[in-house]
DNA sequence: CCACGTCGCTAAACTGATTTAGCAGAGCAT
DNA sequence: ATGCTCTGCTAAATCAGTTTAGCGACGTGG
């Protein structure tokens, strides 16, 4: 900083204008009727002094903050999700716009604290983003605002960004398919309290939904459905445990998501079984992980950082007040492959 | 928000005092001298009409905001680092103050355009964070106030809060030979660059320094030193495929990190050697794949929630302005055994 | 010659807080 | 009665912008 910063008042002098004129010609305004050369005066001035407006005093009088809370439930903190930070950050920085965030960890006094910080400090506009891909509560308080979902829908008629899972459902499907895999395609992952409560997840069923549609339209059932408490690394090892046990083996399973996945590349490697030669693998999510894993893994990407960038524009630029799907790329990489005959 | 909020002024009506009155009860000014009666009142109106301060209005005036810039090269973004602003969002939110969060990437441009924004809102300090521990820059621009280096040094004298990597390296050497390996003791993950070039990482020295002094003050030497071009899954995998080629394998291997270690489960996996029977494996950083790899991977975990939270202390709290070492705590998995006879 | 409109610009109000300077009245000593 | 201090409180300035209302000069038509 050093010395102080220029202000407006500075800025009419110098170009030996008045506040009002310096202020219109900033800010651009359109029917005013000051000269040419007032505006170069102006600019120059500007320019000169290095001026730059004091947020808070425009603000004051406009009760525009070009600021943005971003509140999560545990996003901000959560490996799965800097995307849509990420996202978020870019295209708020692309029309002159800065992120407050906040995070809820789920609790309600966190939650009403989070809330009062930001109607204090007036944001424009709140994005209320989830982990989990869910339904959720909207706290009355900020309904007054402009509210966008971020990974979330809820019972209020608000706009919302989610993840086209049912489209990736059908897409992971398909590929499958597509290799020759038929009547012998398992799943790993299922879970009734996701698919059922929309509270806990939206994700599940839907994934759910693309996969049997599609297998269905081919004419084609699940061969198996290994259900898991929780979509973790153990519960995937131990259900292609389970899976391995049973008299046909199958020649490709879909996972739920990659820790999933994760778990059942261990559960074969001490089987003793290759990827994608003895078995294919695909899965949901694009974790680091799918990277890493030898041979990577095929998996449907969740677009986080698309997502976070469409919630800022629906914010700001408008959108239709619906739901907007955003798809999720296939990573192809080498865990799928034609089952041997 | 639904109906207006009420203001200062709306506060003294209903206590039947001025604005100046309302002002010094609810900010508890010492020294008024304004009769119990009239803090009841100011208190009571205040309560029933549900006020709170515009924070526009109050930092117009006071230049302060009760908000803390957050800027980092690419933290905001990386699995890494969600913990450091978790951390430092428990910490803000304690004291009552919230935090903007800005990225740079690593672009000039927009680390400008970040300076800028943060000044324009007249933020009452600044966490400066780096993805990697390392040296780092700090634009002149924003040494006019308070400014705390996250996870960084710089040239200039500021405060700044970093993992005790080097005491970390030493309890993972310890650990070692408190159960008993000696001389077969290996490490993957040399890796020049990061050695030397402090810009780079502070980790990387620091951790050897620690593993290093520890072995040497119990006799010990490094059996082999892997180098790695970085510190991902595969070149993990390669280097301990080269280690195996060697007449002696080693009893225990040391990884830089855990993305090393999981390619070296990896390498070990598909030889056919079992962790920790027929080798020790142990690393740094606690990524979240260090509890789901079989069997668990024992590692020095950055501490970031904690890194995050000290930082916004040393800034609103005043440290001792130097450098803050956060301690690495080893988590105790199942990947680390006495060496077999 | 005068009324009227347009042009180019400005004074002052306003946003909602904090803070400085100071006022009226009571009590007390001289 | 006068001057002084202390108590309890308030008017007004201030922060840095935006916005409303309007002013003086000039051109023009009647």
């Amino acid at each position: 900083m050093g010395r102080e910063r220029a202000t407006l008042a500075d800025v009419a002098r110098r170009a030996g204008l008045s506040k009002t004129a310096a202020s219109m010609v900033l800010n651009g305004r359109e029917g005013t009727r000051l000269s040419a050369e007032a505006h170069q005066r102006v600019f120059a001035a500007a320019e000169e002094l290095g001026y730059r407006p004091n947020v808070a005093a425009r603000s004051l009088r406009t009760r525009k903050t070009a600021t943005i809370a971003f509140v999560s439930d545990i996003v901000a903190t959560t490996r799965f999700a800097g995307g849509l930070i990420r996202g978020a950050l870019d295209a708020a920085r692309e029309r002159d716009h800065v992120l407050l965030i906040t995070e809820t960890q789920g609790d309600a006094t966190f939650e009403r604290y989070a809330i009062e910080a930001i109607l204090d400090r007036q944001v424009d506009g709140v994005i209320y983003a989830a982990m989990a891909t869910r339904r959720l509560a909207v706290p009355p308080a900020i309904l007054g605002g402009s509210v966008v979902l971020l990974n979330a829908t809820s019972p209020e008629p608000l706009p919302c960004v989610l993840p086209d899972d049912e489209g990736a459902g059908a897409m992971v499907a398909e590929t499958l398919l597509a290799q020759g895999h038929r009547d012998r395609i398992a799943l790993i992952g299922r879970n009734r309290q996701k698919e059922l409560d929309p509270e806990i997840s939206l994700a599940a069923d839907a994934r759910l939904r693309g996969i049997r549609s599609t297998l269905a339209a081919a004419g084609v059932a699940l061969l198996t459905e290994g259900f898991c408490p929780e979509w973790l690394p153990e519960h995937g090892y131990a259900a292609m445990r389970t899976l391995l046990d049973r008299p046909t083996r199958p020649t490709a399973v879909i996972c739920m998501n990659d820790r999933l996945a994760f778990g059942a590349y261990q559960a074969l490697g001490e089987a003793g079984l290759s990827i994608p030669g003895d078995l294919s693998v695909i899965s949901f999510d694009d974790d680091p992980i799918a990277a890493w894993l030898r041979p990577g893994l095929s998996t449907a990407a969740l677009p986080h950082e698309q997502m976070g960038r469409r919630a800022v524009e629906v914010l700001l630029d408008g959108g239709d007040g619906g739901a907007s799907f955003v798809p999720m790329p296939l990573r192809r990489r080498r865990s799928v492959a034609t089952p041997a005959a």
